[in-house]
DNA sequence: ATTATTACCGCAAACGTTTGCGGTAACATT
DNA sequence: AATGTTACCGCAAACGTTTGCGGTAATAAT
């Protein structure tokens, strides 16, 4: 446990003051050319680090970042972190990643920590369950900014990057239009979720109103196995009439997928399928899987550069909702 | 920016030293039951917390730990961090989540940061270019344990946490022998990285060492997309003889079931997969690939009691290797 | 020759803890 | 009555920085 080199010890060897190596480190005019030249290459050669504790304990400046998401297991929020670190990086930025397990007590405790730390921003995408703001205005008191994305509370007063679900659902709905089937089975998760409800109403509006033609039916699962039962299940009396399934997550299609190859059913022929999705899943099949895009990638740009602007001082709170845009696999 | 609370405005409140307060509030023996009483009472009504760094300037403890990974697109990572995440909460412990991209200059940045930072442990899968074991041993001279998982070094004085290759890539060669398949294709990655190697090397012996009548082709793949058109061009003057393919990973697999699908071939009836994988992928196809695992999960959790005994003072190094087993789908 | 200016540098307090050591009162022991 | 114990508690230094302020010598201005 070797101990680490100090301002103080690179003081004693010069003969000079702590207060003349830490301004001489940090270019201040004050100190000469010559002691900075010394003081510069006496800590460069024992390889001096300034100890971000001591640091922060004065400054109560640090460079952390972190990031609560619900699960891990998530593609959409693996690009986002992705996303975040790679910028984050390049800023001097550290990040911590907390997991809540859609649970709002350890929510409650991860949010505590990150004040504690002082974290110098939270990125967090909220469970299902949060309906108290109160921990989060709290963080706000201390000074450390707060950016909602992905699942964001209804609270207006806050920073909130945002998937645009409406028109993900739109895009999805005319490009089924556009094909010009008219049957159409939507899946679609658990329909407590904001979410869910959101993609339900603007796909069942845009694509049923005004367009009397379309068959359209509606079906919940909470699982990739449950969406693979319910079309198994559905399938069985498969008509041969063209059907176009629209999945609503990543979660939704793989179940879907499942039940379709097991039927041993071709798309683009035998059936049309969408989703709303990330882009990860819908490439690993063959023809790809048309998708109306959700990027983690992109919003965690916006999200990162909405946080820098709340570091360097602004204030006000703002609601950024990321374009969707259709990418065209060959499942439709 | 509003003030946390300190030792010292609970001192000044209850008339009392700063440290009577420090010692009340981790109930020394020296502190009366009735100036206890009354400390912790106020501390929690003005919901005082120890500032980490304050404390750990005094202590050097932390509780924090940092993950390095190559990569952040990456299934078994993704497991790993996830296992990882869930038991170091549970020890009050958070986690810096860092990615080399395969740099060693990066790397070695990471390593640094880690070390100014002080995080109790690091968790760490090197990058293929990672020749130079040295910033390893300064972090452990500065007493931070390190633990190499998945991409370990060659060196032998460290605690590493592996994957059974050997035994994986024999598992998928035996099952394959079982199947009585004669015409197998091997996929491998980057010839370069040991741990293509290690693979290649035993699934070879296995598979054709007193097995004259195995006919083996092996090729080499540095993307999913180079796999995809590999395949595609092997299978163009597809003979009708019944093949075996093996993949080493993923990433190939991706690309070999995106040319499988494209041909139209039905597995296992006209062609045979197998491969090493974590068990994401696989199950997105049915039927199920079968794969000899290779999890994430198990690993982290076998880090992590590692890592935990190393705080606790074990120095001696070891190096673990997680068993792997053949997960059956119906793709043989 | 006195005063103002400049260039450089150090003192010391502060950030919020932890902890060795010493101190005081009250009580028990000879 | 002098001494020894015990139960509590505070002083002060230390961890490694940052920074306001004050100080000294050298030079420039009067």
């Amino acid at each position: 446990m070797k101990p680490s080199p100090t301002l103080k010890k690179i003081a004693a060897q010069l003969n000079v003051s702590i207060s003349t190596v830490s301004r001489a480190l940090k270019d201040h005019p004050d100190i000469s050319i010559e002691t900075k030249r010394k003081i510069n290459e006496l800590a460069a050669l024992i390889e001096y680090d300034p100890n971000p504790y001591a640091v922060n304990l004065r400054t109560h400046n640090n460079k952390e970042f972190a990031i609560v998401v619900p699960s891990l297991s998530n593609f959409f929020y693996h690009s986002f972190i992705s996303s975040i670190e790679e910028d984050a990086r390049k800023h001097g930025y550290s990040i911590f990643i907390y997991r809540s397990s859609n649970d709002v007590q350890i929510e409650l405790e991860i949010l505590k920590n990150c004040r504690l730390k002082r974290v110098s921003g939270v990125f967090i995408s909220i469970t299902t369950e949060t309906k108290d703001i109160a921990p989060f205005l709290k963080l706000d008191e201390y000074g450390i900014p707060v950016i909602f994305f992905d699942k964001v509370p209804a609270y207006e007063l806050c920073n909130k990057i945002c998937i645009a679900n409406e028109q993900a659902a739109s895009l999805a709905a005319l490009a089924i239009l556009k094909k010009g089937s008219n049957d159409v089975l939507g899946i679609f998760g658990d329909p407590n979720m904001p979410i869910t409800q959101v993609r339900y109403q603007t796909f069942n509006r845009v694509l049923v109103e005004g367009n009397p033609v379309i068959r359209l039916q509606n079906v919940n699962a909470n699982s990739a196995d449950e969406a693979e039962q319910l079309i198994l299940t559905m399938l069985a009396d498969y008509n041969g009439t063209y059907l176009t399934i629209f999945c609503m997550s990543d979660e939704i299609l793989t179940g879907v997928m499942k039940a379709v190859q097991r039927k041993g059913l071709k798309f683009p022929k035998d059936i049309g399928i969408i989703c709303i999705s990330d882009g990860m899943i819908p490439k690993l099949f063959y023809p790809e899987i048309t998708y109306a895009e959700t990027s983690g990638f992109k919003l965690g740009k916006l999200a990162l550069s909405r946080m820098m602007r709340c570091i360097a001082g602004s204030s006000f709170a703002q609601t950024i909702i990321d374009e969707s845009c259709l990418v065209e696999g060959g499942s439709l």
